[in-house]
DNA sequence: TAAGATAGTAATCGATTACTTACTTTAAAA
DNA sequence: TTTTAAAGTAAGTAATCGATTACTATCTTA
């Protein structure tokens, strides 16, 4: 699929391995992902990835930050400019089941990160990644509120939680069916149950 | 913990198998558990769990079992004699969270298998239990539909997989928190939520 | 164009894993 | 009490993993 470029400088090296397990992560179990089929999958040996990575933790860090990056900055993207919360709320949850659907690995990367038992500095990132993605979300929840939009009696933490619920539901509901399209026809009726859930009658 | 009885009969020490992988996936990665680590868990030498399991796999689909029973039990139990469909999916709810609380690794083991690329028998057990799951859910949503508590408008698969969403969402936050209990403070919170969504106005 | 720096190869290492085997201990039936 | 099958031990096995090493190919630049 990608042009077998040899030799690439270090930062193109370490964005492809990057890309590479994400890839990967999108047809199997993520923790099963060996450094042997990183490189096999980038058209590489396998003891080329540590010229670029002092370890497979460090791989999986670098994932993490642009997984981190990437969502942040696309769910920022899709409700930029918009006022009503509810309808920000809506378009962030569209753009992260569209992420999800251009990246299947990456719910699969972080479940299997945050349920780690050490803390290493990839679970840390996911760690952040969700609480600055929670923040976002508590934010408009808060907005909505303040607007009227939103009932107030509403617990602001457990709708933040329930919102990223929403997203793992679909999520298991895929790995289930085999089917990701299918996640982006069921997101609209997924939504609108959470949006009655939380929104003033 | 446990009485450390030599020479169990093979039933019996299929059993303390299974619980000992249960146990051991509340405080680490379902993925790492090895089979010297069940052992040691169980104050057994390797080489003895497969006098009573032909493979690890094996192991894994005994204790995929041990939770569908258990699971699909508990909340049958749990919904038993209720009439009122949004009171029987809020029980059902409540005890699905009491047994999350009780045994923290299972959601890490379910969604660990469910991703899994291979169809292993751990997968089928566990594919089953989510279809019978989710069709319990569907059953209570159609009744409440049929008597007038819950809206028409529902789509009825959406309201199953949200609801499966719910827990996920709760496991998620419990996973990024580490405090198990807090599930128990938050569930009331997120079901009345999905409870908002789903009713009638 | 020569030379140093960078990137990749191929083989190999030690550690770990699931699983096996030869032998021993236990418990219950005969 | 003796016998015997079940259950457990301890020391293996082959395969696989992440990581290292010695060497080679390629790019950059003075």
């Amino acid at each position: 699929m990608n042009i077998p470029a040899k030799h690439l400088p270090a930062e193109e090296r370490r964005a492809v391995t990057v890309e590479a397990v994400i890839s990967l992560a999108g047809t199997q179990n993520p923790s099963e992902i060996t450094t042997a089929a990183i490189a096999k999958h980038m058209n590489l040996t396998q003891g080329a990835l540590f010229r670029h990575f002092p370890t497979k933790e460090a791989i999986w860090e670098a994932v993490m930050i642009w997984v981190a990056e990437r969502l942040i900055e696309k769910i920022d993207q899709a409700s930029l400019g918009i006022t009503s919360p509810l309808l920000a709320l809506e378009a962030m949850f569209m753009s992260h089941v569209e992420f999800v659907i251009e990246h299947p690995g990456v719910p699969r990367m972080m479940f299997g990160e945050l349920q780690r038992a050490e803390s290493t500095a990839a679970k840390r990132m996911a760690q952040t990644l969700m609480q600055h993605y929670a923040e976002r979300i508590r934010q408009r929840i808060e907005q909505g509120q303040a607007s009227g939009d939103i009932s107030p009696d509403i617990d602001v933490q457990s709708a933040a939680t329930l919102f990223i619920g929403t997203i793992q539901g679909l999520v298991m509901q895929t790995m289930l069916s085999g089917n990701i399209q299918r996640m982006r026809q069921n997101a609209p009726g997924i939504f609108a149950i959470y949006r009655r859930g939380i929104r003033s009658q």
